[in-house]
DNA sequence: CGTGGTTTACATTAG
DNA sequence: GTAAACCACG
């Protein structure tokens, strides 16, 4: 396909800075790697020169497949990846320079949460007060600021002073150990350019060209480091779209649109509107839901597609229902001729992928997951990765405490306490605090011979290394520590599932290829595996229905959508719906899900649904009332048959969705008739007292409802005339 | 004191 | 539904 006048424009720009505004589907992608090979081709410059930045993995491995096969080469040493990535990348190179270990190993948010829970208890701070996540959130949102401790302005109260003191602890643990989390690789990398004066003139002179995808998802540190990197000679090429903007909770900054168009002046801006991957129909209803937001750059969207198919909308009974109904309508796509992988499910949270493989399953649907339970962060994934991490690095606590009883060894808590108190008494890591312990007294002799062999367990296992091949290494780990004896032991299937998955590993060990012939092989796996989600484990280009978040889908494309559990509270996500602009960047999201898909958007909910445990009674998301009621037709499993949304008798009748009016913006006025009544809806009766709605039959007027009062009673009622209150 | 079974609290989104 | 916390047992 020939290029559009703007985006010639952008591939074939000057080098100077460009910000360009692209909305969904505009081919955005397709002008960064076009851009790229353009400067490679006609200016002859080197991959080197250039430095491309996204923000998922799967984002940065696409842009670099597709500019592999423009430039018709390998680009392995190119700049190509996510900010984490990269950031990663340059600390590796200059660890001494950045004030690190060569040996640094990455913190996840699990490890990180961990370590603070162990530093709230060893500073006798109440753990209700200083919830551990609540105290990760702060220390990494200063870390997206780009505030160390002691930018922090303590005397202010209690609750700031310990959060500052306890970032300082943190961070002093971190080096300790050697430890990395993902916040510092940013901050890390931004402040070694910043005060090292010959490294950033090398990479100034370096890269001259920066391309940054996203650009609306920067935080403010990611911003500085950008800045950084743009000497005046340097020509950046910023694209983005703020209704994409999803990411504010990671501290991502919208504003940094209209800051490059003053820090980066001149520059020139583009504007991609045409829409080459949705119908119309498609179009105007993401257009008519994002318009509800305040405060766009503003932007229309259009295509020349055509119409096309109107969006579904099915309203099931529960999550059950709704998976069994997305399973059905993909057999009926693949029987039409559509492939596997031109279909994706898309879901607020992973929690609800669940029910979905499990009726995928049941209909012998293939399909593949990303996100999620990340592989890598399996319980039985981390444990063999902890023994690594400890092979590799002795001053890892985190490591340490994690495996040093997995499986049963016979150190219990108390000895581990014991060996904690010695720790923090010497000033030194735990590895020698029980050194120490197997030659002093103290500890029972039962204790210390069960320390000792663990240290000589893991002493035993780094010597044996050394001749080791590292899928050879990771085999003798899981069979040595007696990991596969350990898990597989466990009950039911989920014992035979951890084998797999530690067998797994073992294989995921021999496929890896390391970048760095230099650097060991061990210590760049382990950073892989904390940076990468391991998603890409099975099969990657297998025919398979595509499940993923809504926030992974974006930068992708489907023929055919289905947006599951488009329900209040869901989506938008309770959660953030007390933050500042919470709402709207759920708005953006469901922009983000309407734009992925190409011809055919299926949209469902649940009128009951079991979350966290609770049975929760669902009304329709007010994403889906955003969009003009034309757009969409309700339809049923059963006979297939659809109807015109608003004329629909099908399915909770008015009283429980209200009568669409043709206005959007009405649609709230039955609100007093009580959105979200639904089957199981605990209504009151002036006359017969609360009950239960059980059933329901007819529509408007003729709406009946049949309830079972708490007396034992159920009785049909005309929902018009029983002026039923709803509860809870 | 350590282990295993049982109860209970807790649950977005990503690198 | 999961994993940490809890408790009774050996």
């Amino acid at each position: 396909m020939l290029l559009n006048p703007p985006q010639i424009e952008a591939v074939t720009a000057p080098s100077k800075n460009i910000l360009v505004i692209a909305g969904a589907g505009s081919g955005k992608t397709r002008v960064l790697v076009e851009r790229m090979a353009y400067l490679m081709r006609d200016h002859g410059l080197s991959p080197h020169a250039l430095l491309a930045v996204t923000f998922t993995n799967k984002a940065a491995r696409e842009m670099r497949e597709r500019l592999e096969k423009a430039v018709g080469r390998s680009l392995y040493s190119m700049w190509v990846g996510t900010f984490h990535g990269l950031a990663h990348r340059f600390l590796r190179t200059h660890w001494k320079d950045a004030g690190l270990s060569e040996q640094f190993l990455i913190l996840d948010s699990d490890d990180q949460n961990r370590m603070l829970k162990r530093l709230i208890a060893a500073n006798n701070l109440d753990d209700a007060k200083f919830k551990p996540r609540a105290v990760a959130s702060f220390i990494n949102g200063c870390k997206d600021e780009g505030q160390r401790h002691h930018h922090l302005q303590t005397g202010r109260d209690y609750y700031n002073d310990t959060l500052i003191h306890l970032y300082t602890a943190y961070d002093e643990q971190c080096r300790a150990q050697n430890l990395v989390d993902f916040g510092e690789l940013l901050f890390r990398t931004f402040e070694t350019l910043r005060d090292n004066q010959s490294l950033k003139d090398h990479y100034q002179d370096r890269f001259r060209h920066l391309l940054i995808d996203e650009f609306q998802d920067t935080n403010t540190i990611q911003y500085a480091w950008i800045r950084l990197l743009a000497s005046p000679k340097t020509a950046v090429m910023a694209v983005g779209d703020d209704d994409q903007s999803i990411y504010g909770w990671r501290g991502a900054k919208i504003e940094n649109i209209h800051r490059f168009a003053k820090d980066f002046a001149p520059i020139s801006t583009i504007r991609l509107e045409q829409n080459y991957r949705s119908t119309e129909v498609i179009l105007r209803a993401a257009n008519a839901v994002i318009s509800n937001n305040p405060d766009r750059l503003g932007k229309e969207l259009w295509t020349e597609r055509g119409t096309g198919d109107l969006i579904s909308l099915y309203a099931a009974f529960n999550e059950q229902d709704e998976a069994r109904f997305v399973a059905n309508r993909i057999n009926a796509s693949i029987d039409q001729g559509r492939r596997y992988s031109d279909l994706a499910i898309l879901y607020r949270s992973n929690a609800q992928s669940r029910v979905l493989e499990d009726a995928l399953l049941r209909a012998a649907i293939p399909y593949r997951i990303y996100g999620g339970q990340r592989f890598y962060e399996r319980l039985e994934i981390k444990n063999a990765l902890m023994y690594l991490r400890l092979i590799q690095n002795r001053f890892d606590d985190t490591a340490f405490e994690r495996v040093i009883n997995v499986p049963p060894r016979g150190i219990g808590e108390k000895t581990i306490d014991h060996i904690r108190t010695d720790a923090r008494d010497e000033g030194s890591g735990l590895w020698e605090a029980a050194n120490r312990l197997t030659t002093a007294d103290g500890l029972s002799s039962r204790a210390k011979s069960a320390v000792a062999s663990f240290i000589t367990l893991i002493e035993t296992m780094d010597q044996k290394a050394l001749d080791l091949d590292l899928f050879e290494l990771a085999r003798l780990v899981i069979d040595t520590a007696g990991l596969i004896a350990h898990h597989g032991s466990e009950k039911g299937e989920r014992g035979q599932t951890r084998i797999d998955n530690l067998n797994e590993l073992v294989s995921a060990c021999r496929a890896f290829e390391p970048e760095d012939d230099e650097a060991s092989v061990l210590l760049q796996f382990l950073s892989q595996a904390s940076l990468d989600a391991g998603d890409t484990q099975a099969d990657p280009d297998a025919d398979a229905v595509q499940l993923m978040t809504l926030h992974s889908a974006k930068g992708l494309e489907f023929q055919d959508v289905f947006l599951v559990g488009a329900e209040e509270e869901l989506f938008p996500h309770r959660m953030s719906m007390d933050s500042a602009g919470g709402l709207e960047e759920e708005r953006r999201l469901a922009y983000v899900g309407v734009t992925r898909a190409m011809s055919h958007l299926t949209v469902t909910y649940a009128e009951s649904r079991r979350l966290n445990g609770r049975e929760h009674y669902g009304i329709l998301s007010r994403f889906i009332k955003e969009i003009p009621e034309d757009c969409i037709e309700e339809v049923r499993l059963e006979s297939q048959i659809s109807r015109p949304f608003g004329a629909s008798s099908f399915g909770a009748a008015p009283a429980f969705r209200p009568q669409r009016h043709p206005r959007v913006k009405n649609w709230d006025d039955s609100v007093d008739y009580g959105i979200g009544f639904g089957i199981g809806s605990r209504v009151d009766h002036g006359l017969f007292g609360e009950g239960t709605v059980v059933d329901f039959e007819g529509s408007g007027p003729q709406l009946k409802v049949k309830v079972k009062f708490d007396d034992g009673d159920a009785k049909w009622l005309v929902a018009q005339y029983a002026k039923l209150v709803q509860l809870g």
